[in-house]
DNA sequence: GTAATAAAAGATAAAAATATCCTTAATTAA
DNA sequence: TTAATTAAGGATATTTTTATCTTTTATTAC
């Protein structure tokens, strides 16, 4: 469904929610290990989450990593995947055109708009929060193996 | 949600179902220019769906090209998915976890489950057939401009 | 201050997806 | 049989995605 970018970009998100607070940030080698991640990549990716505060927070220096305010738990799923650039996939059409409306569809455009709605709402109803509490209540698992 | 490739694979067999027949046989340029494709890279799609006998025929030689057969109409339209290598995108786990199950699912798998059968419903219960009518009776279009 | 630590930033590298071109094989028509 | 046509096949090129490595900057502790 998504980039394995974006994969990674999630999955760092909901481990540092549910593992990391200000007082207790983690550093990308314990990040990287818990989701799977390769190491270098996946600091490229938490560059991304921090730039302008948008999603993560981070310190340089001992002691220092990567921690998310509880403001910022509160956002949607969606909000990561709209900092990955991902969020307009979920919009696109099926078939790649590159207009297709309900003036001028695609055969495959009145049975999508149907589902369309709901998988968004997937993304944008759950918060980061939420995801990082399932996983806490060992109701779920980010791990990859 | 798609490659690009399986996009292009996508709107070229519901043109060919829409346009062809095996007494009108379309060339690849005709194809192409239809459906807004490159055309040798298309050349290559065409193929992997000929193989095998798959989705499309072709004919070499003047007056060749490629068709589809009245029963291969009827596959539905994730067979084109099956055959480009993409089906398995519709099974995925959304945060990318190698064994994502019931018994081990990540935090998104039990709202996601929920969905997921009408996405693939979507690819599963049409056909290439319904697809191209929808075209031909002129509901829909599968142009790029 | 200096040394140690950890993320940011920049430069490359490797792999995969996308795209083009050239040659070969099959088919038709003259 | 020769020429023309059209897809198949193979080699190569370009772009994007994924990944690694090195240097710089910020922070802390001494």
């Amino acid at each position: 469904m998504f980039s394995k970018t974006t994969e990674y970009a999630l999955r760092a998100v909901i481990y540092i929610a549910q593992k990391g607070t200000e007082e207790n940030k983690l550093g990308l080698a314990d990040i990287a290990k818990a989701i799977h991640s390769p190491r270098s990549f996946t600091a490229k990716i938490l560059q991304q989450l921090t730039a302008g505060g948008k999603i993560i927070s981070s310190v340089r220096g001992p002691g220092g990593g990567f921690y998310i305010s509880a403001k910022a738990k509160k956002l949607p799923v969606r909000s990561v995947l709209s900092v990955m650039g991902e969020d307009v996939k979920l919009e696109k059409c099926v078939l790649g055109l590159k207009h297709c409306s309900e003036e001028k569809p695609c055969p495959m455009h009145a049975s999508y708009k149907l589902i369309k709605p709901l998988i968004i709402d997937l993304f944008e109803s759950k918060t980061i929060e939420m995801l990082a509490n399932e996983v806490s209540a060992g109701k779920s698992n980010i791990g990859n193996l």
